[in-house]
DNA sequence: CTCTTATTTAGAATGCTTCTAATCTGATTG
DNA sequence: CAATCAGATTAGAAGCATTCTAAATAAGAG
């Protein structure tokens, strides 16, 4: 009997090329624990997670790397770029992957996130912002709770 | 010569009162304490401010009040609708008193607040909330940095 | 005034994040 | 391919805001 190569692998190999190139555009050395992070955050689709889901989602993984490189790596790449930090309460910091222009709803019982698609969505009335002040972006949190 | 009692002495007398009712009206003892807060927070207009803030002014003001007990009220406060918390960025959390429907511009070079009011802005196209859900409110930040 | 219960408090504990200094690794060069 | 060196990683300490704990205090009722 045969065991088939599983096609993952294919895509693994993939994958950390591209991840490679995306790092060095980002000025970012792809080193191993790059490498892994990044796979596990932008292989999956929009995920909102915390520093502290990363780093036990890295060691179910097989991953090993510290809870400073998890900080560090989130913040260099909310820097360049590839992830939006997402404050919604005073507890909880999440990291979310969709770098695109989109709102939330919060789940204030069990600190889910769930994205509204920008489009859906349109603020009117700003006012202009004091002088010499650029508008950065725009945050909708929508508060909800269970009836 | 005759001392003339400072008309501030009489504003404090009947503020205290009320602040005394208000708190008994949100089930809570009208204790020294409270009652100093409360006067802090609601006796000059719109005010955004941290615990720590909170607790040095308390401490400017010659009010001997502990960390906990500035944390325990600003809760009780948040929780019996006369404060309105604020969660803007990962490092700083913000209680507001001003708990009608306004949102803010955040400051993110340093970090300062400023009011929007509620009838300026308007959000429109949020989708309906999962089912079973409500809305509970809906907060929008408009992160500004200097040019 | 006494009793009961809520409130306050100092200080310890927690939890998340950042810092430090040493070690290691990736990339470049000879 | 060995040496080099700046950048990256690490364990553990440190920092900070917040919460907890257990004991002392103060408010309100009778």
């Amino acid at each position: 009997m045969v065991r088939v190569i599983p096609s993952t692998a294919k895509h693994a190999h993939r994958d950390s090329h591209d991840l490679t190139e995306r790092l060095r555009a980002a000025g970012l050395r792809p080193t191993r624990q790059r490498i892994a992070l990044a796979g596990l955050l932008f292989d999956q689709g929009d995920r909102h997670l915390t520093a502290e889901d990363l780093h036990s989602e890295a060691a179910r993984a097989g991953v090993k790397v510290s809870l400073a490189t998890i900080y560090n790596t989130l913040h260099q790449f909310t820097e360049s770029g590839m992830l939006k930090q997402v404050a919604v309460d005073a507890h909880r910091s999440y990291f979310d992957t969709n770098t695109g222009s989109h709102q939330h709803f919060y789940c204030e019982d069990d600190g889910a996130l769930i994205d509204i698609p920008g489009e859906a969505i349109a603020v009117s009335g700003l006012p202009m912002p004091p002088k010499g002040m650029d508008v950065e972006r725009v945050d909708v949190v929508v508060r909800i709770r269970k009836r």
